[in-house]
RNA sequence: GCUGGUGUAGCUCAGCUGGUAGAGCAGCUGAUUUGUAAUCAGCAGGUCGGGGGUUCGAAUCCGUCCACCAGCUCCA
């Protein structure tokens, strides 16, 4: 074949976790080489390197790291063959149970009978394991292997049982590899929207209310363009926009099946003795919106958006700057159909996320997630809504993954998780078909027939969490938002106290034509005022001197460092306005 | 919630083995009026996450609570 020399390259994934997994038995063979009495749990490659969790009765301190490292790289130079063998599985127990590895042993008893029991050597060191692996810990360049991090993992995943020690690794077959994989972190480390959002004066989060963020007027200014966009897009595709109340009674989240389901997770208080619960989720009210007023055919679909203010308990230890947070807004919408326009109205929804997603730049795949084991609504109802998403996407073309059993508790839905320009993931958009919610809440409309029907719906979100959206966007554009999205658009520069009113003058004009301008009236040297406009990431800083007044122009550089000359008022406008309405990426 | 780590001026950080805190930036004042990434000087600012304990004495040691960081678990 063709690519058969390829094979080998580190291109190749197969060979890539190969290579990273044969690297997971070298750390423990190290570890075990100077700490003895550590367990072995497992150690499998991953996406982005390998791993070994263990039980140790000592914490793996940074010094501890770095002798496990010096002990792989000297294990590698050593060229051990890595030799497989089988045995019985009385004899595999036996063998797991002498060298005192009770987690081995545990793994053992829960393989299947009729699986071959494997095991893999090199030297002194034999784990069980299933493979494939070098041929030879020779294969493995030593001093491209960095162990990255050491951290906790559950026994099995399981929050119920012990806590193990996993150690992370990455290794590359050169040392430039490693340097570039290294610099990439770094890289993406200053991304990082909790440090932008402190540093460009986005939002800030405290003590006094952990998980609930404060959005500062920058951040805000940004949060109500990202709005007034949704809010463009939506009014194109036919939505009309409601807003329901934070708080509502206890009896309706039974309705709703929120109760059941998710009490644990919602903040809830007593109102003149009765139980009352803030919302976790628009939809209840959404359904008492609907039912409150007949609806006919003709009205069908009906789009309805909520940004909606929810709040949900998470764990302490599961907050993460605005990616998870307590409290946040869901760029909601409840879209009622008939079953004969599901298709329809989930295309229609996906051309809407598709610009939306554009805009930015971001690219996506889909994942379908199917019924879950915490479900309401019959199997069959389950299986058709889950055929209708496939069907519908598939005749767009697009493609998707499963992912099994993780749907929502009253629904299928097709998740969109978002590449940004590290190539890393997010999810965001979600399309959630219901049958569910509109039989618990008695729905309907009035057909052609005259007869009374019950409605199908969607709940969907496009940006997901406008809080998330935001910090993906933050770490996407590294906090230099294009145009249409920075909460300052121009900065006014002048060189002297002589332009201060040359400039005061120029950032009135932009502002009546509604660009965000300010003006940096300090006496500092117009290097400084420059570095630091450059550091707030604003897109154009407009340099005003004697020169400027004179001519009646602006010399106008951009954030990329581009002197783009001395022009007059009404062209730079005439650009920035350009640039604004096309929503361009620069 | 779990394991480990961290928590010192608005920000970034220093403070060795315990003897009541320092720097740069930001802020304020003054000088400077400067043409594309940091002008100079002065002033002010913290009791060291909270509340305990050990000690003659703790930012520094111990335990506890809180928050944050990494990961796990979770994520309607």
């Amino acid at each position: 074949m063709a690519d058969a020399e390829n094979l080998y390259t580190f291109e190749n994934e197969t060979y890539r976790k190969t290579y990273w997994h044969t690297c997971s038995h070298i750390l423990a063979q190290a570890v075990k080489r100077l700490y003895p009495e550590v367990k072995l749990a497992i150690g499998p490659s991953i996406d982005e390197g390998f791993y070994y969790d263990m039980d140790s009765p000592f914490p793996f301190t940074p010094e501890i790291m770095e002798k496990i490292e010096g002990e792989m790289r000297k294990i590698c130079k050593e060229k051990l063959k890595l030799e497989r063998f089988e045995l019985p599985r009385e004899e595999a127990l036996k063998l797991m149970e002498e060298k005192g590895e009770p987690f081995k042993v545990e793994l053992i008893n829960d393989l299947p009978e009729d699986v071959a029991i494997s095991f893999y050597k090199q030297g002194e060191f034999t784990d069980l394991c299933a493979g494939p692996h070098l041929d030879s810990t020779g294969r493995v360049k030593g001093n491209a292997i960095k162990l990255t991090a050491c951290n906790a993992a559950y026994w099995r995943g399981d929050s119920n049982r012990e806590t193990l020690q996993r150690i992370y690794g990455v290794a590359f077959p050169k040392k430039d590899e490693l340097d570039a994989y290294l610099a990439r972190i770094e890289e993406a480390k200053k991304r990082d929207h909790r440090r932008l959002g402190k540093e460009l004066g986005l939002f800030m989060l405290r003590d006094e209310g952990p998980g609930f963020p404060f959005f500062l007027p920058r951040g805000m200014t940004l949060k109500n363009t990202l709005l007034d966009y949704w809010r463009e897009v939506h009014k194109k595709y036919g939505y009309v926009e409601i807003s329901t109340p934070i708080m509502l009674n206890r009896q309706l989240w039974e309705r709703s099946g929120h109760w059941d389901h998710y009490k644990n997770n919602m903040y809830t208080t007593v109102i003149d003795e009765a139980d009352f619960a803030i919302k976790p989720m628009n939809c209840p009210g959404g359904m008492l919106v609907y039912g409150s007023a007949p609806h006919s055919y003709r009205d069908l679909p009906l789009r309805v958006g909520e940004i909606g203010l929810v709040h949900r308990h998470e764990l302490s230890g599961a907050l993460h700057g605005l990616f998870r947070v307590r409290c946040f807004n869901q760029d909601d919408a409840h879209v009622f159909m008939t079953r004969e326009q599901m298709q329809d109205v989930i295309q229609e929804t996906v051309r809407l996320f598709d610009e939306v997603y554009s805009t930015f730049g971001l690219s996506y795949t889909i994942e379908l997630s199917t019924m879950p084991e915490d479900h309401i609504g019959t199997v069959e109802e389950w299986e058709r809504n889950q055929d209708i998403l496939k069907a519908a996407i598939t005749d767009m073309g697009k493609e998707f993954v499963i992912n099994e059993g993780d749907g929502a508790f009253y629904g299928p839905k097709l998740d969109f998780h978002l590449a940004d320009s590290l190539g890393r993931t997010w999810q965001c958009g979600t399309i959630q078909l219901d049958s569910q919610l509109p039989e618990r809440f008695e729905l309907e409309y009035t057909g052609e027939d005259g007869q009374k029907h019950r409605p199908v719906m969607i709940h969907r979100v496009v940006l997901g969490s406008i809080e998330r959206f935001i910090g993906v966007i933050t770490e996407h554009f590294a906090g230099a938002f294009p145009a249409w999205l920075s909460p300052v658009q121009v900065e006014l520069l002048p060189v002297t106290d002589r332009a201060a009113g040359y400039a005061d003058s120029v950032a009135a004009a932009l502002d009546g034509k509604n660009f965000r301008v300010e003006v940096d009236h300090r006496s500092e040297k117009i290097g400084k005022k420059i570095r630091e406009a450059q550091l707030q990431k604003i897109p154009y800083m407009l340099v005003v001197g004697d020169r400027d007044m004179e001519n009646q122009t602006v010399s106008v550089r951009h954030r990329t460092g581009e002197d783009m000359g001395a022009m007059s008022l009404e062209q730079f406008a005439q650009l920035l306005g350009d640039e604004v309405r096309e929503k361009t990426i620069r």
